[in-house]
DNA sequence: ATAGAAGTGCTACTTAGGTAGCATTTTACT
DNA sequence: AGTAAAATGCTACCTAAGTAGCACTTCTAT
């Protein structure tokens, strides 16, 4: 995208705001700009990654995505990454450079500046200052897929439903974010399992005091009783 | 360690040797030597790897070495990563310096070189060339994370036992490495099951002609059928 | 060499959570 | 406005896999 571009400063300052980028300067951000295009996906549009000819790099400036698989045999999904604004996909094709079979779904409209993959993976290597906030976001990634993992495999499903909601409370507002509107099907992808169980364990919760439930939305209504569902399991 | 260390030759060769480091000249693998000491630990160590204050880096140079997690409600281990020679941990503290609890046991004995892991951070960022090699090496251990978490999810547990089987074959040898030695307990762990249950899988794939069993000793009795086994299963 | 521990191969039983089906409500789309 | 699709809240049922227990074998360490 080049300086006299209509939506030029707009992806600009959307840079500017992403941690990712955080202690880059303004020439730097420029020549990383040079490198993106814009584009907008509507809500529940869907599309699979996987031939490496259009791997391209994606920053999300504004909207929500998930990135998930699905297993053929029976049909059910499995959410990996619920990525949101400031986040970038895909980080494993851009690390080693192969193959990698995702599919993804918008979840509202999104915006996203993209590159050539390549071209991305040439221009971290020309300007190693990123890699001060790039490999931390790394960590970051590999903590959640970490985390997840053992989650699916140690805990039963009530400790990982009060965990998903607890790991999406916001600090200051005491409120659910980011999964507040997702439909029980949505939020049994994230923890390994289906829209009935997940709607079981949500009246389970709702009769315990714990959360409010109305369509497409959950609210918080005892913290600290959702803090005890999962106390003690590490 | 010093040049004049009597392990200093048989260690510089173990970075050598070691495709994170393959292209490195010998001017930096010997700066990078001056950051590494030598640690031996006994077959069966046990130790956690959590207090931020000890926290290394290691680079495993002989021995295999399981990273898991346990489930303190019901005692279960899960095995996150099965370790072993040119393998390096912790990556995750690496990347972000963030508390990382995790526990650790020896399967053979282990050699490791190790450094202070801000060292080593720093070390990194002043021989930036090193992530030619590092950047997909982070990609392959998300890549794992990531297909363990899907398996885990989607899969049943004849499934994940069979890729595990597979994923761990030697391509020239057509026979089963790293694992073959394990005791049915340790298999269960890699899967997120339990003994017993292992132990009546393998019966069945015994009797079904894909395997040989002994004592702490699998082998691969009939490959085709073991793919068969996933086939289909994406 | 011997005792205890570790590993294996079973049977029988239990249960968490997946599946099927349906009624009701809300939303989206011509 | 009216119909289809999506989302929810249930009941009833099923099954994969976890648990318990035990006999037997093979290591390991004094």
């Amino acid at each position: 995208m080049t300086a006299n571009d209509p939506h030029y400063e707009y992806c600009l300052n959307k840079l500017r705001i992403n941690p990712l980028f955080e202690n880059l300067d303004d020439e730097t951000l420029e020549s990383l700009m040079g490198c993106l295009s814009l584009k907008k996906w509507n809500k529940n549009s869907e599309f699979f990654y996987g031939d490496q000819t259009f791997y391209k790099f994606f920053i999300i400036i504004s909207g929500r995505l998930k990135m998930y698989q699905i297993d053929i045999e029976n049909g059910r999904e499995f959410t990996v990454f619920l990525l949101t604004q400031n986040d970038v996909f895909d980080v494993v094709s851009l690390l080693d450079g192969l193959k990698h079979s995702m599919n993804f779904e918008t979840i509202d409209d999104v915006e996203v500046l993209y590159a050539p993959i390549d071209l991305m993976r040439d221009w971290i290597e020309s300007h190693p200052k990123i890699n001060k906030t790039l490999l931390p976001y790394l960590g970051r990634c590999m903590r959640m897929l970490e985390v997840n993992l053992t989650d699916n495999v140690l805990s039963d499903i009530p400790t990982r439903l009060a965990k998903l909601i607890l790991s999406n409370v916001n600090e200051s507002s005491q409120q659910l974010q980011l999964i507040n509107d997702l439909s029980n099907y949505e939020i049994a992808n994230m923890i390994g399992s289906t829209r009935a169980v997940v709607n079981r364990q949500i009246q389970v919760f709702k009769k315990a005091g714990m959360l409010d439930i109305h369509r497409k939305s959950i609210s918080i209504k005892d913290l600290k009783l959702l803090l005890d569902e999962v106390s003690g399991k590490y």
